[in-house]
DNA sequence: TCGTGAAATGTAAGCAGTTACATTCGGCTT
DNA sequence: AAGCCGAATGTAACTGCTTACATTTCACGA
């Protein structure tokens, strides 16, 4: 039923290396041939087949996100925020792109072999395995949000110590010397980076860190609320939180209020990610905020660079910068 | 470079045809022939060409969902639900999943004819144009939170008028006669319903509704701060604030504070959404849930009827539910 | 008018599978 | 041993486009 190059072909008069022309290289046809093309074209509705066209071309500018979390996946502001990023660069450089979770990623391996997929972005906790596969089949992968010991490819990673510097500094400017640290459960490698930068930079302000003061929570507003209620009820508290993720921070203000401890009079806090919540709060929390639309479109960047065979730089890393607001 | 079926034709001795029902019919291959062409398959790291594949069979198994609203688009956490939904259902289907925004959709509905895209689901405020271009190239739509007259397409939407009315009750059974609306804006379908909804649930409960209590502000918490203050500050206020988004309640919450009234006591507060923030303002906050991941789930469910041809009903209504917290 | 070279167009061989139809195989009956 | 039949396999046409290479067209100068 659908119309061809052929039907084209034969309507117009022409072959169908001009009809083809016509459509994928306007330029090396004469003006009054491509207008009877174009004539017939529409004549009888015909678009060019993008099946066909992939298949002739062994390229389909399909590139694919995978993210690799448990649950929500592109709930999760942040990854969201990163597809947002993703997206647009992509739809920018005329890329179909297609989302999928970590479930998929065999059949992604597969489809990435033939090419039917050029390209894909892995973002979150990825299993080595999975690189290794995608690494087997020449598929040239970006990591976004992480970085692999032991693997030769891209990485688009925010400056997680200077995040971490900025809350530190920005709690000490304002005359807190105790600090405690607060991270919600993330991957192995950016925890290890915020606890780094935490260390670090309590060491540059010359501010002691006890072991006391450090906390790992889950990332709901509950557990943190709970596992502050433990921080901050001792008669010796920390007079500030570094909570690495708002919504920790959300959870310590909860803390906060029950024990009736006054934000940020008595309690200083910060969050991490700059989220749609901090505006939210009372008061508003200051918050380090990292520039995932520009993570995802950094490493579209960087795969097109790579499809392209140049050469890719091993590790793209995204500054942030500190949003003041009340909560310090 | 890449082994193709002829490749593994030779190595194991057998034609195209037996490989390639290897592959995509094996109950119909003999074991150890199978096996022979396993084996050479594997040699060779044969993996069947996807492209190829869906050039022969004409179809791709390949779904669209274009998110049309100008700033966020998969960053607000309602779409993202609803892709989240769409893509846990079409992973389960074996679909593959593109998501773009609007920008795209010319450059879409020519993929969707020539069937590179098989379906196309369409979330938010969609052009007439656009659909009318997708029926013309014969592709099969869903729509998702909206409804439009004069097309005869699949609607998924949630049960506006049944939230409203769950938000009313719960005030009015907290004692309060005097309830004020506050909406967002959203597209017109919606904001239609969530007044109709109002009108017809304050109605039921024998209640009052003055125009200077029905209030439209932007989706952000400072501009909901701003009409709430207004709303708040006369001394025949209104003693509930029923906010058609999560965002606006914050935005009411934070007005209330600033008037000194505190919430539930002296002002209650319902939102519209349930999303994350909820639990994350204090008191928490009792909103309307949407169930947006069955939302995206169905639409997926009735593209995929649409597609095999069958008939689809043209409208799907996903009830509401109310999740009573603290602020009222 | 003819020769020349660049520009425009045509011919046909890919791209990598699927599948209708034809053929062969193998076990069973007579 | 011949005949038969269904299952297994093979042959080759087909999907719709691109493009290397061959051929034609055309403008221009000699």
């Amino acid at each position: 039923m659908k119309a061809t190059i052929y039907d084209v072909s034969r309507l117009s008069g022409v072959s169908t290396a001009t009809v083809s022309r016509t459509f994928s290289a306007p330029e090396q046809v004469r003006e009054d041939t491509r207008r009877r093309v174009y004539e017939a074209a529409s004549a009888l509705k015909y678009t060019p087949n993008a099946i066909a066209r992939d298949m002739a071309l062994q390229r389909t500018n399909r590139i694919a996100y995978l993210i690799c979390k448990r649950q929500a996946t592109i709930l999760d502001e942040f990854y969201a925020g990163i597809c947002e990023g993703i997206m647009r660069r992509a739809n920018a450089l005329n890329l179909q792109l297609i989302v999928s979770t970590a479930d998929d990623w065999r059949q992604m391996a597969a489809n990435a072999q033939s090419k039917q997929v050029e390209g894909v972005i892995l973002g979150g906790d990825v299993a080595p395995a999975m690189v290794s596969e995608f690494q087997a089949r020449n598929t040239f992968i970006v990591l976004v949000n992480n970085r692999m010991e032991g693997f030769d490819l891209p990485c688009v990673v925010s400056d997680e110590r200077q995040g971490i510097r900025q809350a530190a500094q920005c709690l000490a400017e304002a005359g807190h010397r105790r600090i405690a640290l607060m991270m919600g459960g993330y991957s192995p490698f950016i925890v290890g980076e915020r606890y780094a930068g935490f260390i670090e930079a309590m060491a540059a302000l010359r501010l002691p860190v006890t072991d006391a003061d450090v906390t790992m929570c889950d990332r709901t507003a509950a557990s943190a609320a709970e596992s502050a209620m433990k921080l901050l009820s001792g008669p010796d508290r920390p007079t500030a939180v570094l909570a690495v993720s708002d919504v920790v921070a959300a959870g310590v203000m909860k803390a906060a209020r029950r024990l009736g401890l006054s934000v940020p009079g008595e309690l200083a806090v910060t969050g991490y990610d700059d989220s749609a919540i901090c505006t939210l709060l009372e008061p508003e929390l200051t918050s380090v905020h990292i520039d995932v639309r520009r993570m995802g479109e950094t490493a579209v960047n960087l795969l097109c660079r790579g499809l392209e065979g140049e050469d890719t730089p091993r590790l793209t890393v995204i500054p942030t910068q500190l949003t003041r607001r009340g909560s310090v």
